[in-house]
DNA sequence: GAATGCATCCAAAACGCTTTGGACGACAGC
DNA sequence: GCTGTCGTCCAAAGCGTTTTGGATGCATTC
C-alpha cells in the first residue's frame, strides 16, 4: 500500500494525504481524522526512501568504526550504541553503522557527506589534535564527538567525562591512604580520554611533591592481559607500588589477578581504583562494590550524545553543543590504607 | 555532481552512462573508460536513495537489538558486529542498526519487511521455538540465524557453533582428570546455546555414569559478579566441586575470583574450563593460556555469518546455508588433575 | 455586488537513479 | 538489394514521496 492507492482510496490527492499524515495546517481536522484512520487501516507506511530522495534528509546517524584486520574492538562500544540507538528508535532515526579501514576513514567520511545518506555522525575516539574534527567541519556534517581531542583550537560539540578531575581524585584518594607508590595503568595515550587521566595523576603527584615514576606507568589496548602483565611486573620487582590506577575494569581484573597470584591480597597489600563505564557485563552494584572505581556509565553517554546530535541537527544555528560530566567515586573493597613500609 | 550533469559532460544520455558504470554489455570499452575516467575526475558517487528507489534493493542490512531499558548489553555483540561489518564494506553493504523494545521486536520486523529498507537481516540470540524464524519466513525477509533454535521443526539459514559437542568434549577432559564433582556456571538456558551446553555437559556425565547434580548448575546473564557469585556459594558449601564448566570468559574470571579468595588455586584445587568467543579484551593466547577453554572466535562467525547471507541474497533459490563450527580445545593453566579426597 | 481573505484541496514537478522499449547504422546472409 | 542481426546509444517512464504554485468555493468586508 503506497501513498498513490491510499489516496485513491479516500478520494483524496496524494498531496492531502502526504499533508495530513506529516501534520501540515492546510487540511481540515475531520478529513485529517480520516486519512490517519485509513493509514492506520491498510497498515501504511511511507517509503523511507522516497521521502529520504524527496526530501533530501535522511534521518540517519552514521557510526563510523575505524578498524584494521587484528585490531582490538572496543568493548565498550556495544554499551555506548545501545544507549545512542534508544534514542534514535525513540525519534525515529536509523543508524547507518560501517566499518572501515583506518586509512580510508577520511575518505569515506567525504563520501559519507557527499552521498548525503546521513544527516551527522558521531565521532569515537577522539585522539590529539583529531583531524577528523576540522574535516567534518569542513564538510557541513553535523557531529557530535564522544569525548574531547586534546591540543584542538577549534570549537565543536562534544560530550565528555572530566577525565582529567576523575584521576586526579583518585589519585588524591589513595594519597590520603597514605600509599606513595602509584602506578597507572592506562589506555593507549594517543586517545585523549587516557591523555587527560594522566595528567590528571601527575597533578595530583605533583601537588604533593611527588615524583611520578615512568617506570609505575603503562599504556596499551585495555585488555585483561595487558592488566595483568603489567602488574606483574611491577609487583615483581623491588620497591613495587602499593596502588594501581587503571583505566578499565578489564584491566583492574587482569592487576587483581596478577596480585592475587603473587601473593597480595586486593584491598589489603596492594590497593586499586579503576575508571568504570558501567558495561553491562561487569556490573559492579553489591552494596560494597568490589573495585573502588570513578564511575560514568558509557551507556547513558551514549543517550545523551544522540540525544543532543539530533537537537542541533533538527535546530541547527546554536553553538556547539558541549557537556562535561563529572566522574562518581564510589568506595570498593578493592582500596585500603597503605601497608606499613617492613 | 549527479548522473544527468556527468551525462551533460561527456554528451551522453544519463541512460548509457548508467549502464557504463554498472558494468552493463550493451556500452563500448571505448566509451565506458571514458565515463569510468570522467566519473573518477568529478568524484561522482551515485545516490544510494535514488538508486534504492529505482530498483527496489536497498543494499542494506537489518540487525534488531531487542534491548529493555535495564536488560545487559551482550558484550559478545561489537565483535560478531565488526566482523560482519569487515564484509559488508567490502562488498559495499550497509547495516541498519536499531534497538527496539523486546515487546516491539516481531511488529518491527513486519514494517521493515514492508518498508523494503532492508534486503535481509541476522537474527541473534535465538532460544527455543523461535517466533522470530517462522515470521520471518512469512515475510519472506531473507536472514540468518547466529546460532540455531531448538525444538525448531522447520529448516532455515544458519551458522553455529557445536555447542553440545564441545562442552560434552571439555567436561569428558575435566573427566579424565579425575574431577568427579564437576559445576556448570551457564548463560541463560532459555538461549538455545546455553541449552545445548549443557545438554552436552549432561551426556558426558551420563556416559560414565555420573548424577547430575541441579544445585551444580547455574544459569543466568553471563557476567562476572554472576560466575564470582556462583562459585562462591558452590565453594562454600561440604562437598564442593572441584571443576567448572562456564559459557563465557567472563564468567571463569569471577569464578576464579571467587576461587581465589577462599584460597583455592586455580588450575591446582580447583580447574575451570571455559568457552572462549575469543572477544578482543580477553584475548588470551599466551604461549599457556590462562584460562582452558573451547574456542571459537564470534568475530569470525560475524564475518561467516555476512558472507552467507550476501550470498543468498545475490544469488536466491538454493537451499538454506547452514554450518555447524567445531570448537577448538586449549589447554590453559586453569586446568589440572582432580586433588586427592582428603 | 465586487473585492478580499481564508480554508481546503489538487495537479504537476521535482528528487536522482534504473530500466524498458526502441532508434540508428553497420554488417552479414541470401 | 532486401532482410536480419548485432552493437551502440537514447528518450521516456517509472520508483514513492514532498513541495510548489495554484484552483475552488465560501464567508467577510466595503
Amino acid at each position: 500500500m503506497n501513498l498513490k492507492e491510499l489516496a485513491r482510496h479516500l478520494n483524496l490527492s496524494p498531496t492531502t494525504v502526504s499533508r495530513a499524515l506529516n501534520g501540515y495546517p492546510e487540511v481540515s481536522e475531520a478529513t485529517r481524522r480520516r486519512v490517519s484512520e485509513a493509514a492506520a487501516k491498510f497498515q501504511y507506511r511511507p517509503s523511507a526512501t522516497a521521502a529520504r530522495l524527496a526530501t533530501g534528509k535522511s534521518r540517519t546517524i552514521g557510526h563510523l568504526t575505524p578498524l584494521g584486520a587484528h585490531d582490538m574492538i572496543n568493548p565498550h562500544f556495544s554499551d555506548f550504541l545501545a544507549g545512542a540507538g534508544e534514542v534514535y528508535a525513540a525519534r525515529d532515526y536509523d543508524v547507518l553503522f560501517t566499518v572501515v579501514r583506518p586509512e580510508e576513514e577520511a575518505e569515506h567520511y567525504r563520501t559519507l557527506a557527499r552521498s548525503g545518506r546521513v544527516d551527522g555522525v558521531i565521532l569515537h575516539a577522539p585522539v590529539a589534535a583529531d583531524p577528523r574534527i576540522p574535516l567534518l567541519a569542513e564538510l557541513r556534517l553535523p557531529f557530535i564527538c564522544h569525548g574531547r581531542s586534546h591540543d584542538m583550537p577549534v570549537d565543536y560539540a562534544w560530550l565528555d567525562v572530566n577525565n582529567r578531575r576523575s584521576f586526579k581524585r583518585a589519585t588524591e584518594f589513595l594519597l590520603d591512604l597514605g600509599h606513595t607508590r602509584l602506578a597507572l595503568i592506562n589506555g593507549l595515550e594517543t586517545m585523549s580520554f587516557a591523555h587527560r587521566r594522566r595528567l590528571g595523576f601527575e597533578e595530583a603527584l605533583g601537588e604533593r611533591s611527588l615524583r611520578v615514576d615512568p617506570d609505575l606507568i603503562r599504556s596499551a589496548d585495555m585488555t585483561e592481559p595487558f592488566g595483568y602483565h603489567a602488574a606483574r611486573d611491577m609487583l615483581g620487582r623491588p620497591d613495587s607500588p602499593t596502588a594501581f590506577l587503571t583505566s578499565s575494569s578489564i584491566i583492574a581484573i587482569g592487576v587483581a589477578r596478577a596480585a592475587q597470584e603473587q601473593g597480595y591480597g586486593v584491598g589489603r597489600d596492594v590497593s586499586i581504583v579503576t575508571h568504570d563505564d558501567c558495561l553491562s557485563a561487569f556490573v559492579d552494584r553489591d552494596d560494597v562494590p568490589v573495585f573502588t572505581a570513578v564511575r560514568s556509565s558509557i551507556r547513558e553517554a551514549g543517550k545523551r550524545a544522540a540525544e543532543m546530535l539530533l537537537d542541533t541537527i533538527e535546530e541547527p544555528g546554536g553553538p556547539p553543543a558541549q557537556e562535561l560530566w563529572e566522574a562518581e567515586l564510589v568506595i570498593g573493597r578493592s582500596t585500603g590504607p597503605a601497608p606499613r613500609a617492613g
